[in-house]
DNA sequence: AATATAAATGAATAATCATTTACTTATGAA
DNA sequence: TTCATAAGTAAATGATTATTCATTTATATT
């Protein structure tokens, strides 16, 4: 029995991805990540089904990272600033440090795939973000309020940062880059914010 | 002389941002788009240089009409909260009723596309931004901040509250839908952070 | 050392791709 | 009514697409 090359496979799943950002959805192909990565269309038909199921399989295998990544040191029994501010600094380290597994991930969740992505990363991101908002509900240190409503103020304005910092874009002057004291500056305002 | 059928571009265009979010970018084809809007796909050449100029074109339209939306009966000089509010709602109000266009111009912001997108739109956003914000900041309403970081805690959260509807997916429940009174909610809490 | 088996491949498949060509159609101006 | 001209088309172009086939290669087990 021939033993299956772990090196080959990881370097199809990085030029994957790499040509997924680069080129896009619709530039991407399997020809191309084939030549890429040094190895025969056919190689790519034993490590996947078919198209889908490679990009969807890459897509869940980053976003599980992601979630590791982001709860890392978390626990729903810290303190509503404490427990976020693990959380902001844990994303924000994942994404500048991972900017290929960003690109693609944020772009699948709007392509029509992120339908047939498998779930259970949503489902660790609720639980885990469901008990900590009651925590911090029965703690009273914020009023009840909606996951969604309470996410969207909680992490959107982090995750719009990071955004920024990808595309290099400014919003008029030199391209921006995300420091620790932007994101001390906006997590003091969100603080405040949500505090009761 | 014979005269460019108006109607006919206009079913093009239509369709194009129903094909582009319904399959994807990398779904959709000329050929498709062509039988979908009942022309020859040669037409189709007439109207755009070719596949990326008519994306390009169509997003430079979508935004241009984003744009207007957002600043529609907004004055630089109005307080905080009540320009704020304005755009909020003109927002909301915009992409709940402009579904495929929201969706689209969405992705086309994170496809390489998005480096070649005319920065018109960016440009009048900084600017009536930059002038709210100095004003703002001049009133003592509000402290001093980069208009990046401005940004992302004073709308990135309606933006994620949006997008919350559009997946129309749930934090483990009932799909979620966007409602004026989560928007006061989340505005409540945003203003608060604000705010000096 | 022989064998079984899955990994890996190069070359093919038919379908689809973006785009062009040669042609017909409609219409404003003469 | 004729004519010039751009709109519009059907059919074709060659390139690229996703996927498969027939074959070779490497290795764990016997």
């Amino acid at each position: 029995m021939r033993l299956r090359d772990e090196k080959k496979e990881e370097i199809v799943r990085k030029k994957a991805l790499e040509l997924l950002v680069q080129l896009g959805f619709d530039g991407f192909s399997m020809q191309k990540l084939a030549k890429a990565a040094g190895v025969s269309p056919a190689t790519l038909y034993i490590y996947y089904k078919d198209k889908e199921d490679l990009i969807l399989r890459i897509g869940e295998e980053v976003g599980e990272r992601m979630v590791k990544a982001t709860f890392d040191g978390f626990h729903q029994e810290m303190d509503l600033k404490t427990g976020l501010w693990v959380q902001w600094t844990n994303r924000a380290n994942f994404h500048l440090n991972h900017y290929l597994e960003t690109q693609f991930y944020e772009q699948l969740k709007l392509t029509p795939y992120k339908d047939k992505l498998a779930e259970n990363i949503t489902a660790k991101f609720s639980q885990e973000m469901g008990g900590f908002m009651k925590n911090a509900v029965k703690n009273g240190e914020t009023n009840r309020m909606k996951p969604e409503v309470f996410w969207s103020v909680a992490f959107a304005p982090l995750y719009n940062l990071i955004r920024f910092h990808m595309a290099g874009k400014s919003m008029g002057g030199a391209p921006y880059q995300l420091s620790e004291q932007d994101m001390k500056a906006a997590f003091d305002i969100v603080i405040k914010g949500i505090k009761k």
